[in-house]
DNA sequence: GTAATCTATGTCAGCCAGTGACACATGACA
DNA sequence: TGTCATGTGTCACTGGCTGACATAGATTAC
């Protein structure tokens, strides 16, 4: 990896830090993109070549995220029922966060906190959970034989565990400062929910 | 009801059409509120006095809907399973649909339609539908007896509820014209969530 | 009917998010 | 070392949104 490309993701390490800080620090509808750029000396021009907005800054594990499941999808077998592999799909992500860098687990939690501390963001956060799981649930469509658009089952399947995933990272609402402890918690949601379905329902 | 409150009504009732129209004929993004308050002959400024923002022209329907939700939760019975209650609370709101004047489901048909044509709005219309759930889900954990901030199947419940409104809502994905046919889908598919899960699941 | 009051609206000035265009500087590579 | 590609800053601009203030219109009391 030349010089370029390092000195760019730290660049965006920097920019997520500062702004995860002053988030928490002054809450994020407070926070300008100035201040942000003016705390890593950088143009806020720039800033947006970096992310997208400063929604970005927030949502931007959403596209690790759905990448890992799109690929866990693939890798699972066609006949396999569809909730099954979205499990597996799910779990592909709770074992990434686990096996994140201190860094990027502090990053996490305190992505956590910013959210807890604003409805308006979460609702975002699942706003964008809402665009990846018209892909899952094409994918599953397509996986199943079915026409992508309008099989209620597989959107059913995607959003029942985007939810699951969903209610497990903020249902403990109170402070949080183990990433595992997170995990945990989503990993106990996923249960939770497959015995609360019928057995057999998705096949 | 006084001369004022009649003219506001139908102020309101102006800007939306009138936005709506501009939403279809050239797209959401590409219209500006100078356009629609041109359009209407109101100010800019009068604009933010009806409509919290850009947004709120396409998310106005939300707060009707968990309005009437919440206040069919309130007149079941306490002991009712949770599930339940929700599923009265969806027919409720369809209910309201489906007794609507021919303009309010003009409205509604033209609003499904530029929902249709931008994946980001139905992204904010799931975020919005997210903030909601939050008020739902604490409603439904006090019924039951339960911590509202953690317990997880009052939030799974609420969650699993306004999945299947949503999934009904937007699974058609064809052109519809006719706001029963998509009431009609969206009762099926709360008949197909309940035989999804397991009896008794929700008690 | 008139006066006093309350409220909806328009005007103005301004902040912040976000974008395109262009010039410049810095790393990559021959 | 020179050439090319790419990242960065500056500038100018659009559009969403807000606060402050003055005014025009509706409401109420007398």
């Amino acid at each position: 990896m030349g010089l370029r490309e390092r000195k760019k993701t730290k660049t965006r390490l920097a920019i997520l830090d500062a702004a995860l800080d002053l988030f928490l620090e002054q809450g994020y509808d407070s926070t300008t993109i100035d201040q942000i750029a003016g705390s890593v000396e950088i143009s806020p021009r720039t800033f947006f070549r970096y992310f997208t907005g400063k929604d970005h800054l927030v949502l931007w594990f959403h596209d690790q995220g759905t990448e890992i499941m799109m690929d866990t999808l693939r890798t699972r077998p066609a006949d396999e029922p569809p909730f099954t592999s979205l499990s597996h799909a799910l779990r592909a992500v709770l074992d990434d966060m686990e096996g994140s860098t201190p860094d990027d687990a502090a990053r996490f939690l305190k992505l956590h906190q910013v959210l807890d501390g604003n409805p308006r963001l979460v609702g975002l956060s699942v706003g964008k959970a809402a665009e990846a799981e018209r892909v899952l649930a094409r994918e599953i469509a397509s996986r199943r034989g079915v026409d992508p658009d309008s099989d209620r089952l597989s959107h059913l399947a995607v959003a029942f565990a985007m939810s699951t995933l969903r209610v497990g990272f903020e249902c403990p609402r109170r402070d949080v400062d183990d990433l595992h402890e997170i995990v945990r918690r989503m990993r106990e949601t996923i249960e939770l929910t497959q015995s609360l379905m019928r057995p057999g329902w998705d096949a």
